[in-house]
Parts: structure tokens; sequence; C-alpha cells
DNA sequence: CGAGGCCTTGACCGCGGTCAATGCCCGTGG
DNA sequence: CCACGGGCATTGACCGCGGTCAAGGCCTCG
């Protein structure tokens, strides 16, 4: 059924034919990290692409003081990798974590970057894949450029809810690079 | 001339036939800004992107105090536009201007699509454009939520001199999100 | 030559980080 | 089943980075 979750995502993505649908999910394989585990640690190289069928991943890195700051969340139904170690091919900065106990599907770089060159869809894909990512990361960074703490915390409530009310205060201060401290003083502000 | 250097810049950066150059390249048409000209600016939406033959363009939106924060600088040979703008179509939170009296090529939205539908090269192309674009984003994500204001003075000064020798003061703070006497300070105490 | 923009320097202050103490919740083992 | 320990959240005290405001000097361009 997880399967049918990334069909589904990618019939809602790109014009593919049955054949070449088929064929593309032929690549993919299932994991089930526990809690907690991690899926790639710093100075990897970014293998891997996933796909969250239940659960949650975050893509974090760590500065000098081993402070964490989340730079995306994926729940059910999105793609989540290191991306610019996967666009690279560089060690990566990046680590990534499952946050609940989750169910994945996971694509190789290789296998990723293949189907690429035998399928236009898949290519096709990768660019929409890249728009999303593009765009997702302009806006954190015109947020982090241009708004206080409460003003992202409340963008963060009226855009995207679900992390406030699903993940621990944690990792919500993370996400929006303040730390525990200051989101609990934020919410009890408001 | 300036096509020669598109041209060249192109081949660098996916294969292409002769043929399909020279028709990309007849798309493009040619634009000379003077020094502080707007391209763009808030509400409109991203219609072209720039090539930039000699000159530089930079890209930067206002906070809700109408201070600049620049997001992106282009010397010779590099594209510019305001990209979420022109991906989504949505009308830019960014603005455009030439920084210097500049020689630009530019390509509409409408033909830059539509040669992503005749020219597989071209489709190829966008993508490595979107790729360049996430790396330098995110990279600039990172040093925003890890690195204090000397760390990227000096990350800036070593990975990207030329905005310090070549841009004044005033457009350097804003590329660091900093005010200009706190780069004014960093100076003196380097 | 004058005016306006840019850079520098000083005084001040507020946002948000750090450290520390305390309380709460939950999972685990005796 | 309860007691304990460890992780997470809250609250207070303190402080430093970097922003704002203001004044003064310099350079450029009309």
């Amino acid at each position: 059924m997880i399967k049918d979750q990334l069909s589904a995502y990618i019939k809602r993505t790109v014009e593919i034919t049955d054949d070449e649908l088929i064929h593309v999910l032929s690549f993919f394989k299932t994991l089930k990290p526990q809690k907690n585990e991690l899926l790639l640690s710093e100075g990897q190289t970014s293998q891997r692409s996933f796909f969250v069928g239940t659960g949650c991943l975050r893509i974090y890195f760590k500065d000098e003081n081993g402070q964490d700051s989340t730079r995306y969340i994926a729940f059910e139904n999105m793609f989540a990798t290191a991306l610019v170690s996967f666009i690279t091919g560089q060690p990566s900065l990046e680590y990534i974590q499952a946050i609940e106990p989750s169910e994945l599907l996971y694509i190789t770089h290789e296998d990723f970057n293949s189907l690429r060159k035998t399928v236009p869809a898949w290519e096709k894909f990768y660019c929409k894949y890249l728009e999303k990512a593009y765009v997702n990361t302009a806006s954190r960074l015109l947020s982090f450029t241009t708004m206080d703490a409460t003003e992202r915390y409340k963008q963060l409530l009226s855009k995207n809810q679900t992390v406030v009310m699903r993940l621990p205060n944690k990792i919500v201060a993370s996400y929006l690079n303040i730390s525990q401290e200051t989101l609990s003083r934020l919410k009890s502000k408001i």
C-alpha cells in the first residue's frame, strides 16, 4: 500500500505511463526505522532518497557547539533527502533521522540517476522536485533574514501547524532555529 | 560577443548540438540598464531570466522596515532571476537591480518554458540551473542558521572576495544581512 | 563649490542565548 | 505495581551580539 501512496504521488507530479511507473517503482525498497534512528550521518554521502509512507523524518545539521538546526521535516507522502550532498556527491553536512517509528521507501542515488537517463518523465520529476526544494529553502531563507523569532513562530503556526502540534518542542525550536527556552516563553506569551 | 559568452556558458553546462544552441540563442535579447536601474519590482511577476555580459545584478527583498536583504549577486557570465516567482508564476517578493551599468541578455519566461518542451538539452539546462540555485541557497541558509556576523564575513572574504572588493559596503552589509555600522566595525577589527 | 550619499565611531538597548533550578511525564526494572 | 531515573518543558537571572540613533568626516557628482 505504501507503493500505492508513492504511485499516487508521482502521478500527481508528472505525466507518466503505467509501464514507466511500474518500472520506476521497481527500484524502491522498504525500510522501517525506529524512533530516533539515524539514516544518514554527517560526513557520509547521501546515497538514498526517502519517501515517507507513515511516520516522519527530519533533515538537520549541527553548528560548531553541537546544537541542532532542523532544515526540513517530512511527514506522510513527502520525499526527504540530504539534497545538497545528493546533488554534489560530496559528503553531507546534513543528518537524516526518523523522528517517529516510520515506514519508508527509498531509492539509491545510482538508480535515481540512471532512471533520469532512461525515463524522460523521471527527469521531469526530478526537475519538479528541485523546484519544490528551491521554493521551500528560499522561503526559509526569507524568514530567517526578515523575521524575528515571534514572527517565525506565528508563521509556522499558520502555515504548518502539524509541525507544532505533532512534534516535541525540542524539535520545533530547532526547526525555528531558536532555543527551547525561547520557544517556551513564546508559547506562554501567545 | 556577449552571445559568445552565453554560448560558452551553455556549452560548459550541458551537451547541446550547434543547431539547438543557435535556436536557443535566438530567443535572447539585449538590455543595457544604468547603474541602480530596477529590472523587477516587488509585486510584479518574474518574466525574464538575465545573463550578465558585463556589470553586475543583485536580487534582494525588503523587510517590514524597508531594509534591503540581498539574496544573490551576479557578476559577468552568471545568470540571475527572481527564481521563486519564475517557478511559481506568483508575484515576486524579490527585486532585481543593476548595481553597475551593465550589458545583459534576457529570455522571457514564456520562451524559456516553451524551449524546455522542444529542446531536451534545455530541460537539462534548467535542471542544472535549479541544482546550482538550490545548493547556493541551502549554503546561505546554513550560514545564517549556524554562523554569527563575524564568521559570515570571514567566509565571504575567503569564498567570494570579489563581492567585498568590488561593491560598496552598503551592499556587502545587505548581502551579509547585517547593518552597515556592524560591517564597518567588523572590518576595523580584522 | 555646494549638497547629498556613504562610511565611521560612540552611546545605548533589546532580542534571544546560556546556565541553573525545578517540575513533569513516561518508560523500565525490581 | 510502584519507585526511580532520565529526558523534556518551564521559569528566572544574567549578559552579549548586533541593531538603532545620532554626529561628524569624506568623497563624488552636478
